[in-house]
DNA sequence: CATGGAAGAGAACGGCCGTTCTCGGGTTGC
DNA sequence: GCAACCCGAGAACGGCCGTTCTCTTCCATG
């Protein structure tokens, strides 16, 4: 007659449910206490604000999506294949019925510029991606490594925002045929013939700006 | 002593500074009348409610930016150079100081779930920028066109979003080599040894699902 | 069985927000 | 001069939200 799952849990998936469908402002502590059966007052004991819970519901969407990206790669072997594998799994993941988009990107387009925290938690989920990708693409021997991940990441941010808005899974399948090709390609390709006529450095700044 | 500029026009400067800085819902329409100097009285009878002022906001952006960038690009020549020159443009936005991503991004987001008129403004706006990169594409005559337009599209918006939670510019420069390969690899590379053993179709589907 | 404490259900409270109303002052037309 | 009207400033109103309080019920212990 004990509990099935703990009441932290049980609450975390009512927030997370919620507040990832309907963002985390249009979501009342109500409505919360109603879809997870735990009463405001148990509640406030486990999180002791609004506040505290959604970075609980940040924190462990950031556990989780690591752990199931991390756990794709290991099922891979060459560093090229766990590469071009995440893009796989984030069509499985963006293909899930009720995906709205990132919701780090979500949070912070709403609550960062109001929350350290928030800020914190959402720079930190990128921060660990950009780290799980540069180690790939370090062991792929790619040329100019900081530049791939970065478009790697580029890919994968704009990948999951594509697809969010035109609601079709297949942007991810598109990064990560450019993926693929930019692997091929070195990560840094410079045609001579392409250039816009505005030379840029590489930190961005402009000659004689 | 008429008017400098319509009454319309300075609560949509007032709106639109509020809302993108802070979000929509953190904004109320005091802020507004405040920010602008228009009365309550007045401020809702140019919009009958917030509703319509959020979309007035983000049609106006839609606008603002769809100029912009097409007339950036008409200051170039060949198609490949318009292209490129699409994310140098896009540099120069997300360097200015105050950026915080994509306010379509923001908003669909924020608001998407409980408003369809906002959904259908960010699809819009989404969908005129495919039109305007299919265009440049076609024109470029580059094989698969329709998939090389959805990866620039990724590479956009991906851009826009690294930028924003990194807080550096250079993630649109990354996107302008990355496209800039993708240009030269004709935009749908597909390496024979970087598979990752699962094959998917181009619509997404595997074989025997 | 009596009693103390914990906990659930719901009301209550202060505050904010979107929207409307009131009131007072100014302006226009006769 | 006067009346009718418009408009700005701010209050007011209903509703929601985050948080806390109250009251009742339940259970464990002596």
């Amino acid at each position: 007659m004990e509990t099935e799952v703990s009441v932290e849990t049980r609450v975390l998936d009512a927030a997370d449910a919620l507040f990832y469908a309907q963002g985390v402002q249009a979501v009342g502590m109500d409505r919360i206490r109603d879809a997870s059966g735990v009463p405001l007052k148990r509640l406030y004991r486990c999180f002791p604000s609004k506040g505290a819970l959604v970075e609980a519901y940040l924190r462990r969407r950031d556990k989780i999506a690591r752990g199931s990206m991390e756990e794709h790669a290991d099922s891979l072997s060459s560093p090229d294949e766990k590469i071009l594998g995440i893009f796989e799994w984030l069509h499985t993941v963006v293909s899930e019925p009720g995906f709205r988009g990132c919701a780090f990107n979500n949070a912070f387009g709403e609550l960062g510029s109001h929350s350290a925290a928030v800020t914190a938690i959402v720079q930190g989920h990128k921060a660990a991606l950009r780290r799980f990708f540069s180690g790939l693409v370090h062991d792929a021997k790619a040329p100019d490594p900081e530049g791939l991940t970065t478009q790697l990441l580029v890919l994968f941010d704009g990948a999951i925002t594509v697809a969010a808005i035109t609601d079709t899974p297949a942007p991810a399948l598109r990064a990560r045929d450019a993926a693929a090709a930019l692997l091929a390609a070195g990560g840094r390709e410079e045609p001579a013939q392409h250039g816009s006529g505005v030379p840029v450095r590489a930190d961005g700044s402009r000659p004689g700006g």
